[in-house]
DNA sequence: TATATTTAATTAAACGTTTGTTTAATTTCA
DNA sequence: TGAAATTAAACAAACGTTTAATTAAATATA
């Protein structure tokens, strides 16, 4: 791997584990084994590492669901049951950027960066937006609360997701289970999701995928 | 107000702000307008200051919700809507000391310090849980997800209230939108969530309290 | 192709600050 | 008079960053 990308990812997986300020860049140059001016060479200083961190590692959920948005041949909840699966999926892959990027939201310091990351997750709440607003207008959906119920989608999985010791506590679940690697957490949050989403969305109607416990 | 009280105070603000690492215990001192060798003589170090911010602060929102459970002249339901105010409340009276416990969660350094918010966390869980339980059981509610059902609850209320820029964005309010002083923004999410729940957990019957937008 | 020259990459060491903490002297108050 | 509270100053360690010297690689010249 290239020199760059070995520290960037580095990088995120120790500021993801403990924060900013919590990581000094002698250890991200002792992980990524470089000497620790290198890191300056390249990136000029912390901070500019850290937005490259977040530039970069962003790539791969920006703009996820636009073409999602325009598709003609899916019903607005067969989308929406795609955007759980695929949110959960990037939530499993790389847990540690999603808890960099949320924490850092939660910061009041380093304004700009906010600004950046509140910019990259919004480009996929306003596809999310569109697909409710879509399905409010056709009738498939109930008048609800369009903000909030995304909201209530990204923030399920986000909250059961942030932390591995409350998810243990939380599911009752033993000192090694590994909620990211739990292939049947995944399905169970999907599933939750779904059924959460077509009672809170669909017409009170005959319910279905109605399969619990 | 106490010496001990006001750094304590100043402390979880900042650290609410800027993370326990980016707050210097010197901006402690200054904030509380002490000097600063008092907090270590008042709390020994950095790190105590924190247990003691954890430890005070989180009295406010210990078991809160255990006499509710036992209570006998309420449903479950009207339980749930009492459990989703009072969580708003809290959010909203204190949102920097429940940033500072979701970003402490999200850390991997300190692990008792994270034990420790689990184990508060997880008392109200517990209520939450007993609750739906009780629902289910009696036949008032639906058989769901229980667990992920209190994680959807939470999670909404945390995801939308961790970041003021990100609210604003979200909900496409102008720049002087403050949403932890706005009433009305409180009174929107309780109702979402209180509608979410009644379709998540009742049995399909005419749907109650649906007035949205 | 072989050699000289220039540019880029890498290093160990040191820089000046800031960090959390401690000391020792002084003040306050019972 | 004695214990507790408060202070300014200093402490060593860790921090992000820079320097200056060296090595490696790329480019140009013959």
């Amino acid at each position: 791997m290239d020199k760059r990308e070995t520290i960037v990812t580095t990088a995120m997986n120790l500021f993801g584990q403990k924060g900013f300020e919590g990581t000094s860049v002698r250890e991200i140059a002792a992980g990524a084994e470089v000497n620790l001016a290198m890191i300056n060479y390249y990136f000029g200083s912390k901070e500019n590492l850290f937005e490259s961190v977040v530039e970069y590692k962003s790539a791969f959920l920006k703009g996820i669901f636009e073409e999602l948005v325009t598709n003609t041949s899916l019903s607005q909840m067969e989308k929406l049951d795609i955007v759980v699966d695929s949110y959960i999926e990037r939530m499993f892959q790389n847990p540690q950027f999603h808890h960099l990027l949320h924490r850092e939201l939660s910061l009041e310091h380093r304004p700009q960066m906010k600004e950046a990351i509140a910019e990259i997750l919004l480009r996929n709440f306003v596809s999310l937006k569109a697909i409710v607003q879509n399905g409010i207008g056709s009738g498939e959906f109930n008048n609800v609360d369009i903000e909030l119920t995304i909201a209530t989608l990204i923030g399920t999985i986000n909250h059961l997701l942030i932390s591995g010791i409350m998810c243990r506590k939380i599911l009752q679940k033993s000192k090694n289970f590994n909620p990211y690697r739990s292939k049947k957490l995944k399905e169970r949050i999907s599933e939750h999701l779904k059924n959460l989403l077509r009672s809170h969305l669909l017409k009170a109607s005959p319910q279905k995928n109605k399969k619990n416990i």
